[in-house]
RNA sequence: GGAGAGAUGGCAGAGUGGUCGAUUGCGGCGGUCUUGAAAACCGUUGUACCGCAAGGUACCAGGGGUUCGAAUCCCUUUCUCUCCGCCA
């Protein structure tokens, strides 16, 4: 969420920002500074009524002390009263609290200046293109037909023992998974990113933290008797690791990467987009996290950006970098960057990475911190990326590199398949 | 799942009703000494909120209660450890 210190300081500012991702912030904006003001105010007369309340205890301890049990006793009946009216301003201030919170919750972050204009994704502007189209007959295969011909993903087996969306994956389909994945984190190990394996579910603290809850909670599977969450992305509980930490600016910045499998209930997705591995409850995802500086956190962000690009470029997939408009943006993003590549027998680009920087955002709910050389502590900026997500990747791959004599894996991946085409 | 013990500052670990935001040790930071380092010695060292400031307030796992006053007493939730059971 965003901080008090921003929105009272830049009004203006903040609402005129907010527009950008089509959020009318105008009235809500103005509910917070007047909630903010009244929170200060009940702080400053709750602190002096509580120091008052504190001295007057020790002057009872001190009378008790003294043998003077007439005056402590006279002096008690005077608590009462403060009692009652600390109680009371707790509990406003409380409430208050509460309820500036809840608002908070509800803006969304401000885009960044560079954040185009727009609607939705019609508006997203193409930053750069790469790689080579593929030259396919007119009766190439989609993927999904592809999968069948050379029994690679069993999309009828997945539905008996879960559910459409949860694809089983066989023999050199499986394989190819493994190797993408190994392929992946090999990769972003060599990049600099410290590997870490996370669980794949999470409490509800967690989930508040990176922002999945409260409002996407229903595009999450719950695990209602213990309270726990299936993770939509190793960003949920990667991220969560730098909760309520202070991390010394020495250390940054931290770069880890995590391979996980990622659940999403995708809840009131259809047709087309659903189609064979374009959108799945269950898929495999190799995640890149960074937490940095706000002074160097956009050149982490061109990093990760260049980063995804050789991942794109080593798989020979003709690829295309969006710069997201801000009415297609996600919620707590402050600027994002989604890679496509070209399904050449959908002919269909698929989205496979989305890069962004959330600056502050996320790091105030997290309150992940650090400490400046100054010895200053301040909000830390958080960024994250697929590095890269599977299944599209897959469709993508099946498709293009079809011939007559089977698909041709890339040269760069053969060494993880063990094999040199399907 | 059953029984018991526990949760205190970066870590270890005192503290069982007021003098405790909290003894002490380690670690960190600054300094003295030294060519430099180590050792020794001295000083310093949590977070948040309110306040122009002086200063104040809150926080001893989370929540509630008793009391003029709670790290300390009571209730409760969560978590950790030990033993037993089950088990990859």
């Amino acid at each position: 969420m965003l901080t008090l210190k921003v929105i009272t300081e830049n009004k203006e500012e903040v609402i005129r920002r907010l527009a950008k991702k089509r959020f009318n912030g105008a009235e809500i904006i103005e509910q917070v500074v007047e909630l903010d003001a009244k929170r200060r105010a009940l702080q400053t007369t709750l602190d002096a009524n509580s120091a008052e309340m504190n001295n007057l205890s020790k002057v009872i301890g001190d009378l008790f002390k003294q043998g003077k049990q007439a005056a402590a006793a006279d002096a008690k009946t005077k608590t009462a009263e403060l009692k009652e009216t600390i109680k009371t301003l707790s509990v406003e201030l409380d409430s208050t609290e509460k309820k500036l919170n809840e608002l908070l919750v509800t803006i969304p972050n401000l885009p960044h200046e560079s954040v185009p204009e727009g609607k939705g994704a019609e508006d997203n502007l193409v930053e750069r293109t790469g790689g080579m189209m593929p030259n396919l007959p007119e009766d190439a295969m989609p993927h999904w037909d592809l999968a069948k011909k050379y029994d690679l993903i069993d999309f009828e087996m997945g539905v008996k023992i879960t559910g459409a969306g949860f694809p089983v994956y066989k023999g050199k389909g499986a394989r190819l998974q493994r190797a993408l994945i190994n392929f992946f984190l090999d990769n972003a190990r060599e990049a600099g990113y410290l590997e870490v394996q996370p669980p794949y579910v999470v409490n509800a603290a967690s989930g508040y933290g990176t922002g999945q809850l409260p409002d996407k909670e229903d595009q999450m599977y719950h695990c209602q008797i213990d309270d726990f969450y299936l993770i939509p992305t190793a960003e949920v509980p990667v991220t969560n690791m730098y909760r309520d930490v202070i991390l010394q600016e020495s250390e940054l910045p931290v770069k880890n990467t995590a391979y996980s499998a990622c659940f999403r209930r995708e809840a009131g997705s259809y047709g087309k987009d659903v189609r064979g591995l374009n959108r799945l409850h269950q898929f495999d995802k190799v995640e890149i996290v960074r937490i940095d500086t706000p002074e160097h956190s956009y050149e982490s962000l061109t990093e990760m950006v260049n980063y995804v690009q050789t991942l794109v470029d080593k798989l020979e997939l003709p690829w295309r970098i969006l710069r997201l408009c801000g009415g297609d943006m996600s919620f707590t993003s402050a600027i994002t960057f989604d890679f496509e590549v070209f399904a050449a027998a959908q002919k269909r680009w698929l989205e496979v990475s989305s890069v962004s920087n959330f600056e502050s955002y996320q790091a105030n709910r997290l309150k992940c911190r650090f400490k400046s050389e100054d010895k200053k502590t301040q909000l830390c900026h958080t960024l994250n990326g697929s590095a890269l997500a599977l299944p599209r990747i897959v469709a993508a791959l099946l498709e293009n590199n079809q011939t007559p004599d089977g698909i041709l894996i890339p040269k760069a991946l053969v060494p993880y398949t063990g094999f040199e085409s399907i």
